[in-house]
DNA sequence: CCCTGATTCGC
DNA sequence: GCGAATCAGG
């Protein structure tokens, strides 16, 4: 890979934007961040004025399922059936966070357009992340054998004033 | 250990 | 001039 004169212009830009070499030679691609680095000398562009963030910004590791169910097995070391959601324009208000099951759940699973007061109910993944579903068992197990379920209130995003409660 | 840039030195 | 190897630092 040679240093063409746009290779150049770029490492330059990419150099005096922060960018790091790594991240420079990846851009540039098939190159290294020692070729990057041993460029940027020889075009007299070391000394950044600011190495951008010294703080690594990561992604973040996906977060464990946010209920015991998701990863549990039953006694007879079946594993439970995936869970069904239902992906709703929904607005989620816990009222009650969710503490740990006392035992593992295997019933069949509602969506939230079918949960009742009654029944054991739990969400799933962060409020406020996209991936946040509410899932819920029809039978009715109450609090006595799921200690896990969360009173959950949900309204409309787009019409708060319809608001209804699961 | 991960990452960073700096430096050296054989090619 | 190039860049892998190496070094030092966060």
């Amino acid at each position: 890979m040679n240093w063409t004169d746009e290779r150049v212009e770029l490492l330059k830009k990419l150099w005096s934007d922060g960018l790091s070499a790594s991240q420079i030679a990846a851009e540039l691609g098939g190159i290294t961040r020692n070729a990057v680095i041993g460029k940027v000398h020889r075009l007299g562009l070391s000394g950044r004025a600011k190495a951008v963030q010294s703080t690594a910004p990561r992604p973040r590791k996906p977060r464990a399922p946010s209920h015991p169910s998701m990863v549990f097995r039953t006694a007879g070391a079946t594993a439970l059936a995936p869970v069904r959601t239902v992906d709703l324009d929904i607005e989620p208000i816990i009222q009650r966070a969710p503490r740990p099951m006392l035992e593992p759940v295997s019933c069949e699973r509602v969506t939230i357009m079918d949960l009742r007061e009654c029944m054991c109910r739990w969400p799933i993944g962060d409020p406020g992340s996209e991936s946040f579903r509410f899932c819920g068992t029809r039978s009715n197990m109450g609090s006595s054998y799921c200690s896990y379920h969360a009173t959950i209130a949900y309204q409309p995003a787009s019409d708060r004033r319809r608001r209804a409660v699961a």
